[in-house]
DNA sequence: CCCCAAAGGAAAATATCTTTCATCATGTGA
DNA sequence: TCACATGATGAAAGATATTTTCCTTTGGGG
């Protein structure tokens, strides 16, 4: 085994983690000229040389096999297999310390790759800021009056409709009732039917959409339990709201509508409504959850080249 | 040689950079028992795992060489090789920045800001595992597809319906012509009207969901370019696609069901295709995006009782 | 000019990785 | 329930890569 080796060495050698140019650079002297030749290459492109066998090195500096495990373990390593290692390494931590921040806006001639990045990075900014933004006591507090609720109503139109629909149907799996309404006609409609301890929610990033105001103002009137997610807490839509959630606005631009970091905002304000209610309605909610997911398993073609 | 081994896996495998765990997570449900095992040991200690060959892993996991082979593959790369050259790379990557992982599932008696924070902690990972993991050549090449289409449908249903939805909403925005179907009857009926030059797209995170299988596969033999959005890039749902985007899956539980982060993944994505048709269709995309911001405008109560 | 010692490399020996193939488990349909 | 098919799995053969051995070359003294 490589015991012997290793036993040889042991006195020595912390098998150099990232300091290795430095290595080079002191060694140097002490080593031959065909091990300088291969110890340059590899204190030069780590990269390059981790994706290289003994022979490809050897080749490249003009060597041979023999001399490169000799600079190895000049190096420090017990062989050439570990070196390698060391440098896959060693261009890992180059290459990541490389992570300039995606900062800048998105530009009409930005590379795919450039947009994927930076529009993740946007999307994770936002999430930070709402999280950090949300007055955990309304969020408390609207979640303890949508636990109580008799019927959920909750109303979006545009993109705060798809958010207002995924409240609804994550509400409606673990056994509320729950209804989305993007119509502001039938919402409204609906709206004269709640009475106390039903609950009434908004979404609207502007704060100032009368489609969506209008009903829970309805509501509100109605003695209903009044809910805002908002990106403007001063807003309109505010003052028929018992409780306001606040998500947070990321700068946009013109290749990145508002819409898309409100969105993002509102979600994560809607996931901890949820995941609040189904905390607090466990007995409930548990059973129903897994029921849900039952139901769905068969709509799925049986053998879907994987086990789950 | 292994040419017919990477023809097999060329089209989905950039050798995976830091993605790995989440690689492990997405690929999990198409392997077996054996290479589960090994996935999970590699995903759990990568340093540890490193310093071991072939054999070492295989007693490691109690399997045999060739099943680490086998998902060494799996996992994108040629062989255990690479895949160790990765997790030393991966090893040194960790080393240098410590994560500061809220990690904790979330519980049912957690106080309602960890809740927040911990949703938002994991939707924050869901991005980033999904920007790691996409391949940009596909996304390019279903962009290419996307901004000379004449005509754009969109299948999905459940949740997956709401992420259609919303890149149709974007698409028309910019004045393409999209659909979102989430009848299963009406997608395949529209479906036989798609022809070449036209796009369909299905979204499922399962990638066995047959309502949407269906109409994609109608599209695809009516010569329409296919894209799939799905967390399986293994699945059935592939089979009739040209370009396929893997989402990503982050660790589900009870109270945090899976749909919660591949809906957070599966926007993320379409968020990509609408900025980058976006950018190539500039030219028609910029005013298009304004006149639909004009329009929305009246429909805010004129004085908010806030300035911006 | 010859000899020696260090350097370097070719090739054998070994370790490691990959492939093949027979066996075994699992689920499917009669 | 049983025979069958399908796929998963590991043992061992086969291929590569690494390490060691040992011989050749080179460059300096004596």
């Amino acid at each position: 085994m490589t015991n012997d080796v290793k036993e040889i060495f042991a006195g020595e050698a912390p098998p150099a983690p990232a300091a290795l140019a430095a290595k080079v650079r002191t060694l140097a002297p002490s080593m031959t000229r065909s091990m300088q030749r291969v110890a340059e290459a590899v204190a030069g492109d780590p990269a390059g040389c981790a994706a290289l066998t003994v022979t490809g090195l050897a080749e490249l500096t003009g060597t041979s096999e023999a001399t490169v495990v000799r600079t190895a373990r000049l190096l420090g390593y017990p062989g050439y297999r570990d070196l390698r290692l060391a440098l896959a390494g060693l261009a890992a931590q180059q290459q990541s310390g490389r992570a300039p921040a995606v900062t800048a806006d998105i530009a009409v001639d930005d590379p795919i790759a450039d947009v994927v990045a930076k529009l993740a990075y946007d999307e994770q900014q936002t999430l930070a800021d709402t999280a950090a933004g949300l007055d955990t006591v309304q969020l408390g507090a609207a979640v303890t009056a949508l636990a109580a609720a008799r019927r959920v109503d909750i109303y979006g139109v545009g993109a705060s409709g798809l958010v207002a629909q995924d409240l609804a149907q994550k509400l409606l799996r673990i056994g509320l009732i729950a209804h989305s309404h993007s119509d502001p006609h039938l919402a409204v409609t609906n709206a004269v039917q709640l009475r106390a301890k039903d609950v009434a929610i908004a979404i609207t990033h502007s704060g100032s959409t009368g489609d969506v105001i209008e009903p829970l103002r309805v509501a509100f009137e109605h003695g209903a339990t009044t809910v805002a997610v908002t990106g403007r807490p001063g807003g309109p839509v505010t003052q028929y709201a018992d409780h306001i959630l606040t998500t947070s606005t990321a700068r946009e631009s013109e290749l990145r509508p508002a819409a898309m970091s409100s969105r993002t905002s509102q979600l994560l304000v809607v996931d901890c409504l949820f995941v609040g209610v189904a905390q607090r309605t466990y007995e409930k909610a548990a059973p129903a959850l897994s029921a849900s997911y039952e139901a769905l398993a068969h709509r799925h073609t049986p053998r879907g080249g994987g086990s789950r």
